[in-house]
DNA sequence: TAGTTGACCGGAA
DNA sequence: ATTCCGGCCAACT
């Protein structure tokens, strides 16, 4: 049993191409359906190359934000990927 | 240890 | 449909 932060990480890395996946899904995944929240807060501080944090979006269907150019940015990556 | 913050969610006005 | 408010969790100071 890890900590939040490294099952949030696994499941995000685990994201398939062209899927995407929302915070809260994440968060039940990782044990706390509530921690949508805070699963945002640790993609903030663990974004990697090996966590495509920009394939996870909000449950009302918009991508959230995203690093070095919020919404936008994570717009043309998804779109990019095919996740769009 | 306690207080504040934030890439969120859901319900109400 | 949009805007406001409260609540939950982990990380930072």
């Amino acid at each position: 049993m890890k900590t939040f932060t490294e099952k949030v990480r696994a499941i995000v890395a685990k994201i398939p191409k062209g899927k995407s996946m929302t915070y809260k899904e994440v968060a039940t995944k990782a044990g706390n359906p509530k921690a949508a929240r805070a699963v945002g807060a640790i993609m903030r501080s663990n974004y990697n190359r090996d966590i495509p944090c920009h394939r996870v979006v909000k449950s009302d269907g918009s991508l959230g934000s995203y690093n070095r150019g919020g919404t936008l940015r994570k717009r043309e990556l998804l779109k990019a990927e095919g996740t769009l």
